[in-house]
DNA sequence: CGACTACATTGATTCACATCAAGGTCGGGA
DNA sequence: TCCCGACCTTGATGTGAATCAATGTAGTCG
C-alpha cells in the first residue's frame, strides 16, 4: 500500500473552474475520437451544458478510486491515465491505459461505485461528464444513447481481446500487441505512429500484460536487437512495422 | 476448423414459433436475474411485445457467429451457452459461460456485428431481444436505459475480474474461481451451491482459463485428493466451500 | 553539485505449466 | 451387445517466464 504523496489535499474531486480553458466539443480536435456523432450543433450545444471541465490532474493524482461513488464518466482531453484494481491479496491489476479522446469511467455503473481507481500518469486535463445528465439526455437524443451503448460494448470487446492475449499469447507477442495499439491510438490523433513516448513504466506495462518488469524489459531489448524497434527508455522509434506485426501475430 | 454437424440447415437464424411456451417475463422464473427492474406492469407488457422466443437451440448449434449482423441480443432461458472468438491464426478463446437469466450479444453493439461466437452447450431455450426495438424502448423508460447501461457495465467489470485471473493467479486459484462463479451462478436460481452439473468440457474450461485440458485434469484430481470437491467426470460436489474459497484466493 | 531514490537492464537459476505420450472411461449407434 | 470416437486422466519430460541477484541510469531535492 503505497501513500500518494503527490496527491493534494482535496484528493481526487474535481472542483468545476472558473477560469475558461477555451475549449468545448464543437472546437475540440478530439471529437471524432471522442464523439463521433453526427450531431447538430444544438445536440452539441446540450452535451457542451452538462460536461464539465475542470483544473488538470497532477501526475499520480487519482481521478477516482475503486469503491468511490460513481457520478460521472470522464473524457481524456490531455495526459494518459492508467486504470486498476487492487485484489483482495494486495496485488495490482492495470485494467487499462487512457489516451486522449478515451472515455473512462463506465465500469462504475453496474454497481453505482467506481469498480477500478484511475490515476494520471502525467499532468491530465479531463471532462466530466455526470452520468445522470448524460442519461437524460439519452433519452431524448437517440443517436447520444446509440452512442454510448456503443462504447461501453467497444470497452467489452478491447477487454475480450486482452483477455485472448493474456490467455493465448506470448511475452513477444504481447508487448508487440501493445506497442502497436498504442501506435495507432497516436496515429489516430494524427500524431507520429511510428515515434512516441511511452507515457508509462515498465512496471505498468508488465502488470497490464500479465509479466514481470524484467520481462518486459528483455522483450524490448530482443526487439531492439532485431531492428524491429528502437528504445531509449520511454521514447520508442518503430523500425519495421511489418516486422513488429509478425511479431504480434494478432489483427489488434 | 471444425465443422458443426451438429447444426440444422438454417443455421442460427432463429424464427418466430407459432407455437406458445407458456412463459412471458411477468412470470418468469428468471426475472429476477434478467431483468431486476421495478417495472410497472405495462412496462413489461411493453417490453414482451419485443421480445421473440423461438425453437430451442440444439447442443452445439450456434446463437450467432463472428461476423454476424448484430441485430439482437438473447437471454438464456434454459440450457448453457459459450461464447467465444477465433484468432487470426485460428486458435479458439472461449470468452465466456452463459446461463440461465444472464444476457449475451453486447459484444455486437460496437461495430454493428457480432465480436465473438455462441454456441449451445446443451439444448437451450432463448428469448431474443431486437435491439433497435430495445433502443426505442429504452428512450421511453428512463428504468429500462439504467438497467440496459448496468448490464453492459457489469459485463466490463466481470471480463476485468477474469483479466486479473488470467494475469494474476496459478491454475489452482483459476480453477477455484470458476467453481465458486458457478456455484453462486446456481445458487441465484435457487439450486444447488454445492452440487452441480458441468455444463462444459474440460477442454473449454482450460480454454477459457488459459489453461491446458491436462492441467484442469490435474487440478481436479488436486482438489479432490484434498477433499475439497469430488469430481465425477461432469458432476460436482462442493465438499469444502471455505477450503475452496480460500484456494481460490480471490472474492470472485 | 552530488547523493538519494525510483526505474530499468542483464544474468543465473528455478518452477509452474505446457507438451508429449499412453491408457482409461463414457455414451451413442449399428 | 459390442464398437467407435470423444473426452478425461495420469505420468514423464521440456520450456518460457518468474524469481533472485546485481548493476546501471535518470530524475529530484537538499
Amino acid at each position: 500500500m503505497t501513500i500518494h504523496l503527490a496527491e493534494s489535499g482535496d484528493g481526487a474531486v474535481l472542483q468545476p473552474c472558473s477560469h475558461d480553458y477555451q475549449v468545448n466539443c464543437g472546437n475540440c480536435r478530439l471529437n471524432s475520437i471522442c464523439l463521433p456523432l453526427a450531431l447538430e450543433s444544438d445536440d452539441i450545444q446540450l452535451l457542451e451544458d452538462i460536461i464539465q471541465r475542470s483544473k488538470p490532474l497532477q501526475k499520480n493524482q487519482h481521478l477516482y478510486r475503486e469503491g468511490d461513488d460513481f457520478q460521472s464518466v470522464y473524457a481524456v482531453r490531455s495526459g494518459t491515465l492508467k486504470a486498476y484494481k487492487t485484489t483482495d491479496d494486495g496485488k495490482e491489476q492495470v485494467t487499462g491505459f487512457y489516451f486522449p479522446g478515451e472515455i473512462l469511467g463506465m465500469d462504475g455503473i453496474s454497481n453505482n461505485a467506481h469498480a477500478s481507481s484511475a490515476k494520471a500518469l502525467e499532468t491530465a486535463a479531463i471532462c466530466e461528464i455526470p452520468f445522470t445528465s448524460l442519461e437524460k439526455l439519452s433519452s431524448l437524443m437517440p443517436s447520444l444513447q446509440r452512442h454510448f451503448f456503443q462504447l461501453m460494448s467497444r470497452e467489452i470487446t478491447e477487454d475480450q481481446q486482452l483477455i485472448t492475449l493474456l490467455s493465448k499469447n506470448s511475452a513477444d507477442e504481447r508487448v508487440a500487441s501493445l506497442m502497436l495499439s498504442i501506435s495507432s491510438r497516436y496515429a489516430r490523433r494524427k500524431l507520429s505512429a511510428t515515434q512516441f513516448r511511452l507515457p508509462m513504466s515498465r512496471v505498468d506495462i508488465g502488470n497490464y500484460l500479465g509479466l514481470t518488469v524484467e520481462t518486459v524489459s528483455r522483450v524490448f531489448s530482443r526487439m531492439q536487437k532485431m531492428d524491429i524497434l528502437q528504445v531509449d527508455n520511454k521514447e520508442i522509434r518503430i523500425l519495421d512495422l511489418p516486422g513488429l506485426q509478425k511479431m504480434a501475430n494478432v489483427a489488434g
